[in-house]
DNA sequence: GCTTTTTTCAAACATTTGTTTGAAAAACTG
DNA sequence: CAGTTTTTCAAACAAATGTTTGAAAAAAGC
């Protein structure tokens, strides 16, 4: 499926680029097959993202700044009202993945895929921007998760943070992993009740 | 660092590619780093693997095999004493990862890395042989896990044996991240600290 | 010893990779 | 409209990729 050219070619190029790393992974997917599926020149990288690696920040950027962005703007919503509680806390993390799934244009199963993709495919390292982005969100989470849990030093909410992501990342990306080697037993979900599932072992796991 | 040559060019081969796929990913390493490092010929890998795939497959299976096998070794020894609790049947199933790290040749902190590339890492694809031992572990422990915890479904059991998945991988591969995002407060720790942490974590989202 | 099998090796193969070029086309500006 | 900038494009580039070849070297068998 070639991708619509009633949108700029930049853009049609971070969709098609958006789809193959979801199915293939940032490392394996090239420029023309890129370019090839976007029906773009395959110059037009260069001319309009610097390089392969310009591209792929351009796609992770995309992602992950409107959900950090949310991240910031429910726990602002959750403090005006007090102290929220461990639940309300890893749903203003957790929920903006949701979000930025529902409205992207991509299929769904795709989107699913290139989000655990960017937490857990690796060499690939996140620009200073995003990274900048991440602490941001860290140092306004960390806290409040303190205060939710009092017994936590921030190391301690740091780790299981980190392990929540772990969670999340597995529970989005190898769904089909899961499915073979359960021979049947597991087969895909709703994607809400997915969530429903990562947000209590997330949870249980904060209780201590 | 070339490899020594007292032990033979297919070992070689598999103990350099190791330690590059560790610190690359699958995807990345060439050929011909593998052989550069291992000091053996570009063609060796040919004919000792038939193929780039090949030494990918051996690679891993060298790994999982061993796991795989203390995994259900030690299922046996607690089933003989009565029904494992849940603490029990956690520490059997992720305590192999543990001693295969501290049995291999390799630096630690990169046969670490290596283990959870193998949970992470895609398009890479398991071959039959690794998804038989999975499917044969899953067989034996599913049905222990419903007896520790007699609440649960057989699906529920494998979602959460996929969740602790997810934590082990991501702690185990990404310990570098979290020292980056939150800023010096998390740095890399005892291993087998961080295994304390993990099964405390994933023993609290079995709990429910 | 000689023969046979196994293993190594330098060299080359055909593709594919990301990037670059320079000119043509399109869009915008005044 | 002419002048300028922005964007596209076919073609080529150099480098790197996995694989293959066929002969030399080493090891094993007898």
């Amino acid at each position: 499926m070639a991708t619509d050219s009633t949108q700029g070619t930049k853009e049609a190029l971070i969709e098609a680029a958006s789809s193959l790393f979801a199915e293939k992974g940032f490392e394996t997917v090239s420029v023309r097959e890129v370019t090839g599926l976007a029906n773009a020149n395959v110059a037009s990288v260069k001319y309009h993202f610097g390089s392969r690696d310009g591209l792929i920040d351009a796609v992770v950027e995309k992602m992950t700044t409107p959900v950090n962005e949310e991240r910031l703007r429910r726990l602002d919503e959750l403090e005006a009202e007090g102290d929220p509680d461990l639940r309300a806390l890893l749903e203003a993390f957790f929920d903006p993945l949701f979000s930025q799934i529902k409205s992207s244009p991509l299929a769904e199963n795709l989107f699913v895929k290139l989000m655990g993709r960017m937490v857990g495919d690796r060499p690939y390292q996140f620009s200073d921007e995003v990274m900048s982005q991440f602490r941001q969100v860290a140092r306004r989470y960390i806290p409040a998760f303190m205060k939710a849990r009092p017994g936590l030093t921030p190391a301690e909410v740091f780790w299981r943070i980190h392990f929540s992501f772990g969670v999340m990342s597995n529970a989005l990306t190898h769904c089909d992993l899961l499915t073979e080697i359960s021979e049947g037993m597991v087969d895909r979900e709703d994607l809400s009740a997915t969530m429903q599932r990562v947000l209590e072992f997330c949870e249980a796991g904060f209780e201590r």
